[in-house]
RNA sequence: GCGGAAGUGGUGAAAUGGCAGACACGCAAGUCUUAGGAACUUGUGCCUUCACGGGCGUGCGGGUUCAAGUCCCGCCUUCCGCACCA
């Protein structure tokens, strides 16, 4: 063993012995065609092994390809899936495209192709990329949600829902991006900009289709539960869809028209000075007298023509103008103004508000521009009441009693009493002099709260009812676009909207040359005149098909069933394949489809399962969300001063041009246009697919955001070196025999080492699992330095740290375990794959990624001896070793007679202990 | 404004309430080299000390505890999402 001097150089032939050094390109080449022409990632039922189905979100092969930020998405989720397989799960991991939609087409535009041509070359290339970095995908599953075996099946799903009322044509309006030249749906429709990038959304009223998500609100909120998802993305769910309760109170003008309003704030309904419409509401109208009608006119109209930016932020004066009507207030008879402003939304509740100002913020904002009256129904605690509501500074929202309200005066309001910290409730009750838990029993009674009493006599005067209402809103489906799923509806004169039959569908894409939108909101598909034409499947009566095609997330929301029945001719799916394979165990992806796609398939999800087709309702029952990667990148001075941020990422070539003064270096996103990108290809050529892998997988816990290092990458391609180099030197070195020492130590730390590395790769802790490797295999340099890799022990060590290194670094783990015949198994073999096509030799040691994962005997990796801190005033003073499981009493006394101990606990008689078996003791001597 | 996450060395980061900084990157010194942007060895939180040692240290201020990065309360800062939702 001495014989062997360190290795010196990578890459040069010339060391002693003729030992191949680690090189990636070498190592790499091959392997990957074996494991999978021999089916090794193929996967079928197995009743008698359990399952675990590992997703990756559905990507949109784009034309620029796989940037190593993807790679932090799919490495951990591969390495997983090599894991769970060594445990002995049978282990789902598929691949597919997202084909359809905006950008696939967008990008087939630019480069004057077919969609379709360019989507099969990008796939391939991104296939290319996953096969590069060893991914293990079961590619006998693949999908193309474009391919028209697939989207029949979606077609199917929206007749079914269409069916029972969950898709409908509206002709509202809708968000109109004229980048893409299409409606969006409201998720999609970000800040007022489209989530493409485009700016300057605007509303065009044209008919679309909907999906009436909004019948799942409930479902969909309480599902968030049951599932073990980060707490970001349920909580952004759970904003979305933003449940609330209250009351509807029938208010109505002196004419008679119906004025319904939703209020979650019942108490205040006899401070009501005023009612808002909202300026598309279809009764303003019916409400706008002759003498106002001019006024009001031109307000609808400049409100209807101010930018969706401005009418989304939050700061702008409130505007409004008097309609000329009167509204009745039901409770106590009140007569007061209606007035239409743009502050009131048409789409949430009833369309209509009531203005209470005195205790709520926009509504004193708008009486006091417009010389409203305030009307004080809450009694601040500290009120002086010579004042009248008049003369409140701003609106009052906190707890107070209730006043100027018949019958209720003297209650408790809670206002925002129940989302006050307990600080600020306490210095409220110092504040005012009642105890917190007496304003807690007030504000949780029903008679007393007036929130609660003044609901409950709204409903029993007749004057309205409970309700809950959400912010969500339906889901629009509808693009005026060429490259998605033709909506499956015909039109006919005689028995309008019919679904296409199921024996119909697919409703083929048709061949189109030319399929740019023209500008008009038609579908491109409206040209194409043969295939519009069609017979209605009812009366047989000539008929026209709908043009418009369903967005990408339609298609996205069901694919994952797909995977586990592809090619499935019966329906979207076989439904033993749902038993065996679904719901998925593990999805990861990025957090930015927060309230898209995962919102969406959830929604599909349940409903399949209420219509009794799916044995559960939640598809994804563990979800994570990989960190982002960045890039250091220069950033010059934003010039805008309308700019939200005060600097912009520009490429490298204008940071050259601008000098270094103007330009300072932060972290950017990767993006094609800063030419900042780092891909997997040069990567894999410089440090090779097992260093990207490792350092992928080590450079930062698995849900943060982290900035790209090369350095770091070539920290990984050193460690592997280390490690070649010693499994290298060790089989070169061994020749069957033994020096027949044990190696306790070794022994237990592998020991340690595998159960580290297993709860660690359960817990997504894949940077701790990589460090823990780091640690073992430093240990075994350690005793290869020292003339100490001779036992038994140090082999099966070696052993172990190879095993353990497989789901990481595939190609680097099979080439050692190939080189040494599986330690000692079989016979030793090259460090290549050879023949791709070749199968594993019958008397060589077969594939390690066959092989099961190592075990680990909670004894051996218990410590014998432990030290033991001895603290004194919570301070270290001394360390002492002791056999471990020493009782309380012997680390007591051989810690006292520690003289450092001694100098500092003069009396042990009078000094207290705490002890942490086999960890600590702590003395407590009382100060002098 | 509402909701979520997070503040630890020069950097990425570890740490079931029990010895803060594991494992790396970087840096420094050294070894080997014709050479080094290679490899290997040693060192590396801050202050203090020739040294042994001592003191201080997890955004800030309190609290609970023998013991707090970790639990509780209140602030500050950063990032992310939503935002006139009545």
């Amino acid at each position: 063993m001495t014989a062997l001097a360190p290795s010196r150089d990578h890459g040069r032939p010339e060391r002693e012995g003729d030992l191949p050094a680690y090189d990636p390109a070498v190592v790499e080449a091959g392997w990957q065609a074996r494991w999978q022409r021999q089916g090794m990632y193929d996967v079928i039922e197995d009743p008698t092994r359990p399952k675990y189905y590992c997703l990756d979100f559905f990507p949109y092969p784009s034309g620029d390809g796989l940037s190593v930020g993807h790679c932090r998405n799919y490495v951990p989720t591969d390495t997983l899936s090599r894991f769970l397989r060594a445990r002995g799960y049978n282990v789902l991991h598929p691949m597919g495209w997202d084909a359809f939609g905006e950008p696939a087409e967008q990008y087939a535009v630019s480069q004057g192709v077919h969609p379709r041509v360019t989507t099969d070359r990008n796939a391939a290339n991104y296939r290319r990329q996953y096969d590069l970095i060893g991914i293990s995908f079961d590619w006998s599953r693949e999908l193309d949600s474009s391919d028209p075996d697939y989207y029949r099946w979606t077609q199917w799903i929206f007749t079914r829902l269409y069916r029972k009322g969950l898709a409908y044509r509206d002709a509202n309006w809708q968000w109109w991006c004229p980048g893409c030249q299409t409606t969006l749906s409201n998720q999609e429709a970000q800040d007022g900009v489209c989530w493409r990038g485009h700016t300057g959304l605007t509303k065009r009223q044209i008919p679309a289709w909907y999906f009436r998500i909004t019948a799942y609100a409930d479902k969909l909120l309480d599902g968030l539960e049951t599932i073990d998802w980060p707490d970001r993305i349920r909580a952004m769910q759970s904003n979305w869809i933003g449940r609330s309760t209250g009351v509807q109170v029938e208010f109505a003008s002196e004419s008679g028209i119906p004025l319904p309003i939703f209020t979650t704030h019942p108490d205040t309904l006899f401070g009501v000075t005023f009612m808002v419409i909202a300026p598309e509401h279809p009764s303003l109208p019916d409400l706008v007298t002759d003498d106002h009608k001019a006024e009001v006119e031109a307000y609808v109209e400049a409100s209807r023509k101010a930018s969706e930016i401005d009418r989304l932020a939050t700061d702008r004066p409130k505007t409004g103008v008097f309609t000329g009507s009167y509204a009745i207030n039901p409770l106590n008879g009140d007569r007061v103004q209606v007035w239409v402003a743009d502050y009131v939304l048409a789409t949430y509740g009833t369309g209509i508000v009531m203005g209470v100002p005195a205790h709520d913020k926009r509504d004193f904002v708008f009486a006091r521009t417009y010389g409203i009256p305030i009307k004080l129904v809450v009694r601040p605690l500290d009120w002086d009441d010579s004042k009248t509501g008049n003369d409140l500074p701003d609106a009052y929202t906190a707890p107070g009693i209730m006043v100027n309200s018949p019958g209720f005066d003297g209650m408790m309001s809670p206002g925002d009493w129940p989302k006050l910290g307990p600080n600020e409730k306490a210095e409220l009750s110092t504040r005012w002099g009642f105890a917190v838990a007496d304003m807690d029993a007030r504000v949780g009674s029903a008679t007393d709260n007036a929130i609660t009493a003044i609901g409950d006599a709204v409903v029993a005067r007749n004057a309205g009812k409970r309700v809950t209402n959400y912010r969500m809103r339906d889901w629009l489906i509808s693009r005026q676009r060429y490259w998605g799923a033709p909506i499956p509806i015909i039109h006919c004169d005689a028995c309008g909207e019919v679904p296409v039959p199921e024996d119909q569908l697919p409703v083929e894409l048709p061949a189109m040359v030319d399929f740019m939108p023209d500008g008009t909101g038609r579908s491109p598909l409206a040209r194409a005149e043969d295939w519009v034409r069609t017979t209605c499947p009812t009366c047989l009566a000539p008929a026209r098909r709908e043009t418009d095609t369903m967005g990408g997330f339609a298609c996205s929301s069901w694919y994952f069933l797909r995977f586990a029945s592809p090619g499935y001719k019966e329906g979207p799916f076989r439904p033993g394949d749902m038993d065996y394979w679904l719901p998925v165990d593990q999805y990861v992806g990025g957090a930015e489809h927060a309230v898209l796609h995962l919102l969406y398939s959830r929604f599909w999800t349940h409903f399949l399962h209420d219509e009794g087709m799916l044995p559960f309702a939640e598809p994804f029952t563990r979800l994570r969300n990989q960190g982002m990667l960045v890039v250091k990148t220069p950033h010059r001075r934003a010039s805008d001063e309308n700019a939200t941020e005060d600097w912009v990422p520009i490429t490298a070539a204008e940071a050259a041009t601008l000098g270094p003064e103007a330009v300072t270096m932060r972290a950017a996103k990767m993006s094609k246009s800063l030419r900042n990108v780092v891909t997997p290809d040069e990567m894999v050529a410089r440090y090779g697919a097992d260093s990207l892998r490792l350092y992928e997988l080590f450079m930062a816990p698995f849900d943060q955001e982290v900035e790209w290092s090369e350095e770091g990458i070539n920290g990984a391609r050193r460690f592997l070196g280390r490690v070649w180099d010693l499994v290298v030197r060790w089989h070169a070195a061994h020749d069957g025999a033994t020096s027949g020492e044990p190696d306790t130590a070794l022994v237990r730390l592998q020991h340690k080492t595998i159960a580290r590395v297993t709860r660690d790769m359960e817990r997504f802790r894949f940077n701790t699992m990589v460090a823990a490797l780091m640690e073992f295999a430093n240990a075994l340099g350690e005793r290869m330095r020292t003339g100490n890799a001779r036992t038994g022990d140090f082999a099966a060590a070696t052993e172990a740290l190879v095993r353990l290194l497989a789901p990481t670094t595939p190609f680097f783990s099979e080439a050692l375990w190939q080189l040494t015949g599986g330690f000692g198994r079989a016979r030793s073999g090259g460090i290549t794959a050879g023949d791709p096509s070749a199968p594993f030799a019958t008397d060589g040691p077969g594939s390690i990624h066959a092989q099961a994962w190592p075990e680990w005997d909670e004894a051996l990796a218990r410590d014998e001896t432990v030290t033991i801190a001895v603290q004194v005033n919570g301070k270290v003073r001394d360390r002492i070793e002791v056999a471990a499981g020493t009782s309380e009493d012997d680390v007591r006394a051989a810690a006292l007679e520690r003289p450092r101990v001694r100098e500092f606990v003069p009396d042990p008689e009078a000094a207290r202990y705490h002890h942490v078996a086999d960890r600590l003791l702590s003395i407590v001597v009382a100060k002098a």
